[in-house]
DNA sequence: TATCATATACTCTACTTGAGTATATGAGGG
DNA sequence: CCCTCATATACTCAAGTAGAGTATATGATA
């Protein structure tokens, strides 16, 4: 996902640092380099697909991920120095954790006064919704008060037609402000891809190809603070286009929806957010709560049921209103049977 | 593909950690952590896939990708100082860039008498095999020599049955040296898995897997040099499995050529390595150098033609031995109108 | 006990995929 | 010049998969 907006800045981005790289890194002095280990934890709690996120109460309520620096010293391995500080600072212990996206652009984790460059690696933590209670510190969000335009479970979000696609649309229509690489991707068309206009298809994987294309057009009040010239356009009649974050949590947390939203299809990750026992349409909710809700319930059955994903226990859960449903558990044996089992739903259709 | 190792080591980890970690990291001291960023420049040459390595002398003839260090005065991004190195170190002006992963573990990247921790950044580099032969320094290599078991072109590679299989199954007779998280999945399972034994099927896209394995399993010249205890058991009689590497860039080697063969599946990036006319058969022996050589030649046309990658220019190649081949070219709308376009060839039956 | 709401089973059609067969056409040898 | 060869390209066919709908099962509730 991250790679397709590389064709933004794809042919030789290099010339415009090459005079100064070559002098100065050379000489490969100490980099003063801080490695920011950041994780993005998500649960689904009562069908909301939620994020873990701290608020200090000096930051003016803004929320961050937990994240601590890298210390090569105290720290194994990357992974498990990301693990010490969640623990540290929400008393939670992860399960499944998986490595995202190392993000090192300069004036992106920018803070008055701090001179030192944070390199954010981004972590996606998946955990339990019966694990998700029991938490010290931090609290648990919608991760779509962070990106409402992507909460398409009561059809298109109105932020997107009333707010975001016409200043797309304006912006599209300024000519580009600074050097870009010698074929850039035309604007309408990056915006016409992102955000499914015109016709096409809303792809609920490009969490972060929406952001990125929201920051550069500086909607985003992340581009303010870190001071894209094009974000003065807007002034300050410009909406609030969902919850800031912290340095760049954001969008550490798009990549993070992007990459569940793409993997859950291929492997079986969707279990890591389930308790051991479930019913079939728990499970689908589930997905749906990921994913967007528009599942085709029996064939969602048959999908799960026919890839072997699952087993009955045996036991039938019976306050469903309704004719009683069987509880299933997750087969771990899949993934010794089969290349790449997941629930292999198909890109909603809206 | 990484996240499936992970479950070896997936919960709590953290506990053998976490006294030193929260007295030492804590204090957030300054950390020594450099950072290395590392290319793996693939292209494909005479139907043969090629990574470009360098060598120097002093290294006792050991190959590794070209990298340097992340300098965030002189690299306004992680990308464009990575774009730098390369350039500077082979005159190779990169096209198609994407990260990959980003490696910390201590002691991977451990010389002797090098105290300072590396963190190593790997990325992807796509190049046609036209840019591919104007190059200053540094040369082509087929990957296979790093990874002869990864060679299906002829069939099963035989240093798998005569080499790597038994000594695995030897591996997994033992009993685990190290603590172990909670519940591990068996070595046999990891094996059979990674490599296909018992009738499971070959999957190429585990390269990274199958490494990490080869690795742990003390088989890799690169984890008796970082002094790994499973290493020590087979002495001196181990054969060389594949050319080593320096430091851990066999490592993102793997990662790379696991990340391209996924990757052409669904993106277009099979023609970042393409000239811009081919022939559809040319198209199919670049795909087939990449995954291995078993597709079906007239499924592969209509399945490129019909998912609209390429369009005819007209003209036609005629020293092909038989009936003239037309001549196409790659149809870069298709990004604008598909939402995942790509060589959709299913996983290679043996 | 009737009704409701949900769970689960079954059907049907369109499309995709793997594999094979048939035809087209320039090159090269006689 | 013509035959043969090698490769390119077009077409066919059966099996499997996916999307969508209909029908039946069954505990809860009034």
């Amino acid at each position: 996902m991250v790679a397709d907006m590389n064709f933004k800045r794809r042919i030789r981005e290099v010339e415009s640092d090459a005079e100064t790289a070559h002098n100065v890194a050379t000489r490969s002095e100490p980099a003063g380099v801080e490695i920011g280990l950041n994780a993005a934890i998500v649960a689904v709690i009562d069908d909301e697909p939620v994020v873990l996120v701290i608020r200090n109460d000096g930051d003016a309520g803004i929320d961050g991920l937990p994240f601590g620096p890298f210390s090569p010293v105290a720290h194994r391995t990357l992974e498990s120095g990301l693990r010490t500080w969640v623990t540290e600072q929400t008393g939670l212990g992860l399960g499944y954790v998986e490595q995202l996206y190392t993000f090192g652009d300069r004036g992106r984790h920018a803070e008055p006064g701090d001179s030192m460059h944070v390199v954010s690696i981004g972590y996606l933590a998946l955990t339990e919704t019966g694990h998700a209670r029991d938490l010290a510190h931090g609290s648990w969000r919608s991760w779509y008060q962070f990106f409402p335009w992507e909460d398409w479970r009561k059809g298109k979000p109105d932020i997107l037609a009333a707010e975001i696609e016409p200043r797309l649309r304006q912006w599209a229509a300024t000519p580009a402000l600074r050097s870009t690489p010698v074929r850039p991707v035309p604007k309408e068309d990056r915006i016409r891809i992102c955000f499914g206009l015109d016709g096409g298809a809303w792809d609920e994987e490009k969490v972060l190809d929406r952001f990125e294309l929201l920051y550069e057009a500086g909607l985003i009040e992340e581009s303010r603070r870190d001071g894209r010239e094009a974000a003065s356009v807007w002034g300050s009649a410009l909406p609030r286009l969902g919850a800031p974050m912290k340095f760049d949590h954001r969008r550490i947390l798009a990549t993070a929806i992007g990459r569940v939203r793409a993997k859950i299809k291929y492997r079986p990750v969707i279990f890591e957010l389930m308790p051991d026992d479930f019913t079939l349409f728990e499970l689908q909710k589930t997905v749906e709560a990921i994913l967007g809700p528009h599942l085709h319930k029996q064939n969602f059955r048959r999908l799960v049921e026919s890839a072997g994903l699952v087993e009955p226990t045996g036991d039938v859960k019976t306050q469903t209103g309704g004719r009683p449903a069987k509880l299933f558990r997750f087969r771990r044996e899949v993934v010794l049977e089969r290349p790449a089992p997941g629930v292999r739903v198909k890109a909603v259709r809206i």
